[in-house]
DNA sequence: GCATCTCACAGTAATGATTCCCATTATTGT
DNA sequence: ACAATAATGGGAATCATTACTGTGAGATGC
């Protein structure tokens, strides 16, 4: 763990939002005024990879980071853009639940299931990780 | 409905997967070959702001474009980066349910409500609709 | 103490996806 | 047909992210 890896997790963690990179990038510079972009996206997978933090992909596709570890999801309004986190009861309608849980008015709902296909299943067996591209997205969400 | 438009959203439709934006260009070349890029862009966003095709945010950005207009959710495969469809049984708990529905060895959801948060449906009220702006990313998914 | 090794780093160039711009071309209404 | 309007092609620009390269700081061994 180093001065910058350290750096960069705590201006995360002291952030209430969801920031992007480049919001990152700008806090920790407050502290560290050389470091680098390319120091913070190292950092910031790295710190996926190892799920100190979650990495989020917002519509449109740029990318935010979450330090909020336990499971929950994401709210984002379409308007301003900024992002929430909620939790749902499990037994809940997430659209019907939703609402309650963060006070935004819903306009519809992302789910997507990260998962192996049948194809690459098998030839994982037979090839045992071929690559090892197996996962890599793991931590993102 | 112009001549390229009609050829991208039958490209579209003829694609058994959710092709990027690049594939929809390399297709439509085919049969259009002065179309541009800018066009494909430009025609995509524009059907999926009226409803015809549904645009998609793959983890880690690019995006993809799908004309099933159903009520569906998506699965990714985190080795070869396919995606397929799928539908839940409204009462199910999506993890269970989902690997019977595709075949994929599920390893993560992602779950986002795309809606306005409370701070902009207030001003909406006062200043009904200012820019425009509101409900502009309403058709993505 | 000194040579060496390694790793993270800053700085910058490169890439990939998407958007913007503008002169030209197609489409539409009359 | 003709003017008004909208869409297009081609290329440049932008944005987010990744890759490359040389440097320095700290660990390791002698």
């Amino acid at each position: 763990m180093t001065g910058s890896r350290l750096a960069i997790l705590e201006e995360l963690r002291g952030s209430l939002r969801h920031p992007t990179a480049d919001e990152v990038y700008g806090r920790v510079r407050l502290r560290l005024p050389r470091i680098s972009m390319g120091t913070v996206y190292r950092n910031l997978d790295l710190l996926a990879r190892h799920g100190l933090v979650r990495m989020l992909t917002e519509p449109g596709g740029r990318r935010r980071y979450d330090t909020r570890r336990d499971d929950h999801d994401h709210v984002w309004c379409v308007s301003c853009g900024r992002v929430g986190d909620v939790r749902l009861s499990p037994s809940a309608r997430p659209e019907d639940a939703i609402e309650d849980a963060c006070g935004y008015e819903i306009r519809g709902h992302r789910l997507s299931f990260l998962g192996v296909c049948p194809e690459c299943g098998k030839s994982c067996h037979t090839e045992e990780g071929r690559g090892g591209d197996d996962g890599s997205r793991g931590y993102e969400d």
